[in-house]
DNA sequence: CTGTCTGCTTGACCAATATCAAGCCAAGGA
DNA sequence: TCCTTGGCTTGATATTGGTCAAGCAGACAG
């Protein structure tokens, strides 16, 4: 059995510090997979039993009742996703799905309970990695919350700006329909709001988003680090 | 000056297992103070100076954003409020005020972190509770996007339900405004999907709610455990 | 090149929810 | 006791967003 070292993994701040010995445990416990799109990894209602680290390709939280389904998240490499489940040993409450083709990591749960109870720098670590979480899901609660869906998108928009280095063109990283579903729209309710935003310059043509002055479209979002700063 | 214990903040899940020393020198570092109602503790963007342990009385936590305001959570003893921010040391996200006369324990940020990096046994609590609170909140935030207002109002009521022991009748514990904000409509939406509600064998006077038939009820909300259930 | 997907858009219509304006009613103070 | 106040309710209306149905356009397989 080749030893599997994963420096990618290794420098995400929760692995980061703790001993390698540790680090070693989990990663021989660990699975690498890669999974075709589309691929539910993940069901809500499930016991945890892995933690889950995406190395490669895009991943869906998303969740369901009552026939209707919402995306929650979208979860990028490098990082963990259902980190608080695996803690808590308790269902997971969000589904996850592989929208691109991806590699996973799957570290069993159980080893990294075992590991959180040995090592303190990985218990701190996790602790902030939660905290982080718990933070962003708070925004997120705030942005449904207290705005309409056209401020929604307003916010987004720039926010996504803001990941292409404030760049005025730039492309969405998802399709139309999930994106609806992430701001809580449907993909026709979208579409509309998109035409609106043509009075505030922005121009959507398939994935690539033109914003002609920034300001302008500032006006309307009224954006705040306390909801749109991912790193506050 | 008086030797401060606080058995019932010990008794917290969160306090329990961590060395006396390190108890003992958190209570020392507090302040408890006693706030009349509508007193607003803190507010969203702040620098969090302080871990806030309700000890007596409610706590709203709301945000607002552009002139909008939102109720989030209601905090009731014994428990800890903000623990994210102090822990990350950013700014709190959301504000907090007393709704009824409330005893606070205000335990020095800085404090908390040094135990916090001291003290293994207390970091792992703190993980817990993040937790904990990270998977309510996504809780909360697929209720909302998830279901309508009259779905909302039926499985807090069924949630209140149990909270009271089954009881067919029980008091609503916020006024109805702020259980309105909390459930993301207006108090005249409230009121109508009230009076929809009586369809469903429930009837609401005051504060006092009448569930007739709980199955009734239930056909409506089909409440589950992945949102519902404030343990799970 | 041509059908056939699939995702997106559009328009017409409908449902859910918010807003505005009164009015009601119980609690508390003068 | 009467008045005022604040919270709640009600009705009328406006707005927002959802639903349904159709059509369009690019991707792709035959």
């Amino acid at each position: 059995m080749p030893i599997k070292t994963f420096p990618e993994i290794r420098a995400l701040p929760l692995f980061h510090n703790m001993a390698d010995e540790n680090f070693d445990a989990l990663m021989r416990a660990g699975y690498v997979q890669t999974f075709p799109p589309q691929v539910e990894l993940i069901s809500e209602g499930d016991p945890s039993d892995f933690l889950h680290v995406v190395v490669e390709g895009t991943i869906e939280l998303f969740a369901g009742w009552n026939g209707r389904e919402t995306t929650m998240a979208m979860v990028r490499p490098v990082s963990t996703f259902i980190l608080a489940a695996t803690i808590r040993d308790a269902p997971y409450l969000m589904s996850a799905r592989t929208v691109e083709k991806a590699r996973i990591v799957m570290i069993p749960s159980e080893d990294v309970r075992t590991v959180f109870n040995l090592d303190n720098e990985f218990a701190r670590a996790v602790v902030t990695e939660l905290a982080q979480c718990y933070r962003s899901v708070v925004k997120s609660a705030k942005d449904i919350k207290l705005r309409t869906s056209l401020e929604r998108l307003a916010n987004y928009l720039l926010r996504q700006q803001s990941y292409a280095a404030g760049q005025a063109s730039f492309n969405l990283p998802i399709e139309k329909r999930k994106l609806a579903s992430f701001l809580g729209m449907t993909p026709e309710n979208l579409s509309r709001a998109i035409k609106s935003l043509q009075d505030y310059g922005v121009t959507i043509d398939g994935a690539n988003v033109h914003i002609g002055d920034p300001a302008d479209l500032v006006r309307l979002a009224k954006p705040t680090p306390l909801i749109d700063d991912p790193r506050h």
